[in-house]
DNA sequence: TTGATTTAGTGGCATATACCACTTTCAACG
DNA sequence: CGTTGAAAGTGGTATATGCCACTAAATCAA
């Protein structure tokens, strides 16, 4: 019997962060459903909202997602009125985003939501596994692998 | 200051879950280009291989994934010849799904290079750390979140 | 055997994300 | 000043995923 000699993809850390996340997603957003939001969209609209009316760029940075992915993403919620953007003023390259009211109440409907399912998961989980697994992420999100493929060592400017 | 006291999205799990997800996915994805496949392929391409011609729910299940998902996920490997599907004769409702010989020579090439991925992930978090990480999220896919929303402790047939 | 129920997938629709090719602004230089 | 190159977003295209409604096939009951 290979099959069970073979390593399954339970080797794969990519392949089991990303199981990992369909699991909880389906979790979180099934507990945030009577709100409307997706558990990602509460995540974003948090995110604009403890930023300050962050630019675009540093949404992604801090999300360590694609720019253009992030301007996608946020469509659906510029269109049913939680965020809006605007043209920073003193450079007109920058898009700055804002909760709308109707946004900061909706956050705060779903961040309601999001505690059931925060506590819920720490209390399967336990919460001292919890902390070791975020900090582990933490960690892994701000990693830089890069391979050194060809790395010139200086430009030269040549 | 309040931005200092507020906790962040650093707090939420599956927050942190879908940031480092984006984060590998960029890495792993990466490495794997030269052989034309996401790792997310990759990754499907192998458990089909493992699986000996496995259902379509069989899959589903094993990656904790919609079943329709998993259907559209299949696809673009079907449309390109690296995957194909039979019903099952003894219950023609279940479809069974199989690596072509192409689908095989592909996933060979691509596995080369995941090892390249998954060896320089581990130089650079740690073999251990990784390790501890995996079995964790292995742990996660495998929880049971059952929210006690008013369950009818037995439906009693009426 | 026939009608109700369950099981396995499909297709449509919507969001999440990524990469690439552009366009618009700035900023730096000569 | 212009020219040039970097910075910030946008739009298009493609995959990843999920939910829902629906169909087909097998099972269970009566």
């Amino acid at each position: 019997m290979p099959k069970d000699t073979l390593p399954g993809l339970t080797a794969c850390n990519y392949a089991m962060l990303r199981r990992a996340t369909r699991k909880l997603g389906q979790f979180y957003d099934d507990v945030q459903a009577p709100s409307g939001l997706k558990a990602t969209q509460q995540g974003l609209l948090y995110q604009i909202h403890i930023g300050g009316e962050p630019a675009m760029g540093a949404i992604a940075a801090a999300l360590v997602m694609d720019l253009s992915a992030l301007g996608h993403t946020l469509k659906p919620l510029v269109r049913d009125g939680f965020v809006e953007t605007f043209t920073d003023p003193d450079d007109r390259r920058i898009k700055r985003v804002r909760l709308t009211q109707q946004g900061r109440i909706k956050l705060d409907e779903a961040m309601k939501l999001w505690q059931t399912a925060q506590q819920r998961f720490e209390d399967v989980v336990g919460k001292e596994k919890a902390e070791r697994l975020r900090a582990m992420l933490d960690d892994i999100s701000a990693l830089d692998f890069d391979l050194p493929t060809a790395t010139p060592a200086i430009p030269a400017k040549a």
